[in-house]
DNA sequence: TATTGTTATACTCTATAACTATA
DNA sequence: TATAGTTATAGAGTATAACAATA
């Protein structure tokens, strides 16, 4: 018997339903998220702006359409995260060359040293949220959790939020 | 070489936090929820009117205030969830005996019939989800995330978007 | 005329706090 | 005076669509 079995124990299979793996993921995984956003909210960060600033720093030097197709923002949406992120001195549009219609983004170096700082953030968030785990299992984990990002055609690094929710 | 480690070959281990556990969790979780979302709203439900529909049938006849703690929800959002359901049909409010300041909260037929039909869709929703595992990694992923679950003192069935976001 | 980026605006969801009724 | 539930209102976050600049 495990443990979320036990909570629900004289109900049918449709209630019995929120056992299953796929709502231990949403439930786990919003966890993570929340307390995610805890821990960068101290560098004054949200959490779709630590994860551009990631993808800016893996692949500098894209255009603004280019980095909020990949993510899958609208261009409204994605204005606002670079604006924010530009206003922190933290990201540098450059304006393009020779088609003056494109800003490259790159990190300043104010964002790469906020990019190691976010990584210690996501280490640290990383050992307290898997605590109950050995490295052997961590491991297991993340194979079994990539198997099902890879089929269902999940971006790698790429949170689902980025995207318009209707 | 893991897929999450393969589209980041060149960067330091700050960006490479995005391929730990705990992104995988969130972005994977994310993405189940999104997919139940659209499935639910096919029977014209939000998820958390899923969520409470399934509490109430686990646990029928509290207050409003008594779910409304368990979910961890400020009452003014419960009383709107419960609106909606009730203006359904699929959820009745009965005046409280003999203290007339409380409402128990009951499934009707209509909210019965209801559970049996997210049941379903539930179920076809873990399926799609997990298509990537064999019966024996569904079971070590349940138990692996429910291990989390437990050590992070969530509650079962308990989505955590159901508390305040501050 | 097409494309990049921006701004203006409206919509959805949610939290805070005031309010009503019962105790 | 305290508690259960409700309503009013404001705020955050985000999408749609119009717009300006450049090609």
């Amino acid at each position: 018997m495990q443990w979320y079995d036990s909570v629900v124990p004289e109900v049918g299979n449709s209630e019995r339903s929120w056992g299953g793996a796929s709502f231990l993921l949403a439930q786990v995984g919003a966890h993570a998220a929340a307390r995610f956003k805890e821990r960068i909210a101290e560098l004054d960060l949200a959490a779709p702006q630590a994860g551009l600033l990631r993808m800016i720093a893996v692949t500098p030097g894209l255009s603004q359409q280019a980095y909020a197709t990949r993510l899958g923002t609208p261009p409204s949406r994605f204005v606002t995260l670079v604006d924010g992120l530009e206003a922190r001195g933290l990201v540098e549009r450059r304006r393009g060359e020779p088609d003056r219609r494109l800003y490259a983004l790159h990190l300043t170096e104010a964002g790469q040293q906020m990019m190691r700082r976010i990584g210690a953030v996501g280490r640290a968030h990383e050992n307290a949220l898997c605590e109950a785990l050995n490295d052997t299992e961590r491991a297991q984990l993340r194979d079994l959790l990539a198997r099902i990002a890879e089929q269902q055609e999940l971006t790698a690094g790429v949170h689902p939020g980025y995207r318009p929710r209707s």
